[in-house]
DNA sequence: TGCCATGTGTAAGGGTTGGT
DNA sequence: ACCAACCCTTACACATGGCA
């Protein structure tokens, strides 16, 4: 998740994404009136003022101190006083379910950080004061742990037995984002992206299209085309590569590329996949400047990187000279 | 005007660190 | 072992500026 670090040093406006949406944080999505009652917060683990792990870098400190100013006025992550940072178990299980309860949203939203700073304002009625980044945090360690147990890679032997593995499986094994709004499974925020709910796709705009892709669109690491994602699945992407290589010689001439992309676009839907020829030249784009970047910088490339997988199709093409 | 390169902001996945 | 917090990296969409 977070390239918060970096998000933080740059925008730091907040660790919440939201910001961009128009408020959250500082100004986004403005966390609700305190809470009518008293936040538990028992948790307390640290006593007094929870130091920062290790020698905070810069950049870290930077951090810190703005998470302290975050903290101090609105987000308040640390209740009265002081440390408490450690989730209490009645807490995790309702951030859970919140989140849970919200998973259409989460689904259908390309912005998760005005969503995360619903789940904080809704923990905060149940006098849960936690920032949406610490619900978004927290929802992801839990996930990771959660994922880690389902692998069985968890450090027990029963990998289930990770104490919030039943409230994770009901939200994502299909039974519990019914709440949310019908489909159950598939999840939408960060983590939930990572599991396997290629069947899951019921977009309100669902086309027939939509579930073709989401058919074919598995794409290796992350999981079936989500119509609501912009993501491009692999297959989709290698797709793209065919039909754009297939007439380089078109684009080599001189002349408005307009209506090749089109017809990369017409392409594209031809194959079931249904992206617009502005979108085509823009991940076009993309995936050259990544597999430019690449190959500069990596020299030291392993054959099988996972990262950016289609570089060697297209320095397989670039060798060729079908493109250049 | 269209193309291209570059910058920015955000999302997401994986991993690590240090305290409990 | 669990947990909170953080770091790093990749990927994407969108905006912008330079250039032919």
């Amino acid at each position: 998740m977070q390239q918060l670090g970096l998000a933080r040093s740059s925008g730091d406006q907040e660790p919440d994404p939201g910001g961009v949406a128009g408020g959250d944080g500082n100004s986004v999505a403005p966390p609700p009136p305190p809470p009518p009652a008293a936040p538990p917060k028992i948790n307390v683990s640290q006593p007094g003022g929870a130091a920062p792990p290790g020698p905070p870098s810069l950049a870290q400190q930077d951090h810190q101190q703005k998470f302290d100013e975050e903290g101090g006025v609105d987000d308040g992550d640390r209740g009265g006083g002081g440390g408490g940072q450690r989730w209490l178990k009645e807490e995790t299980s309702a951030l859970i379910k919140i989140r849970n309860d919200m998973d259409r949203s989460f689904r259908d939203s390309p912005l998760k950080g005005p969503l995360w700073a619903e789940v904080s304002r809704k923990l905060a009625e149940l006098g849960y004061q936690r920032s949406s980044k610490k619900c978004k945090e927290k929802f992801e360690n839990v996930y990771k742990y959660y994922k880690k147990s389902k692998d069985g890679r968890a450090g027990r032997q029963d990998g289930k037995s990770y104490r919030f593995f039943a409230d994770m499986e009901a939200l994502f094994s299909g039974g519990g984002g019914g709440a949310a709004g019908g489909t159950a499974g598939g999840g939408g925020g960060s983590p939930s992206s990572n599991i396997d709910h290629h069947h899951h796709h019921h977009h309100p705009d669902g086309t027939a299209q939509h579930e073709l892709v989401a058919v074919r669109g598995e794409s290796g690491q992350h999981g079936g085309f989500d119509p609501a994602s912009k993501r491009w699945p692999k297959p989709e992407v290698l797709a793209l590569i065919k039909l754009r290589s297939s007439i380089e010689g078109k684009f080599q001439e001189t002349g408005p590329k307009g209506p090749l992309w089109e017809e990369i676009s017409s392409g594209m839907s031809c194959m079931g996949y249904s992206r617009s020829a502005k979108r085509c030249k823009e991940k076009w784009e993309n995936i050259n400047k990544y597999f430019r970047k690449t190959k500069d910088s990596s020299k030291k490339r392993p054959e099988n990187s996972k990262t950016c997988p289609y570089f060697h199709q297209l320095d397989a093409l670039y060798r060729k000279g079908v493109l250049g």
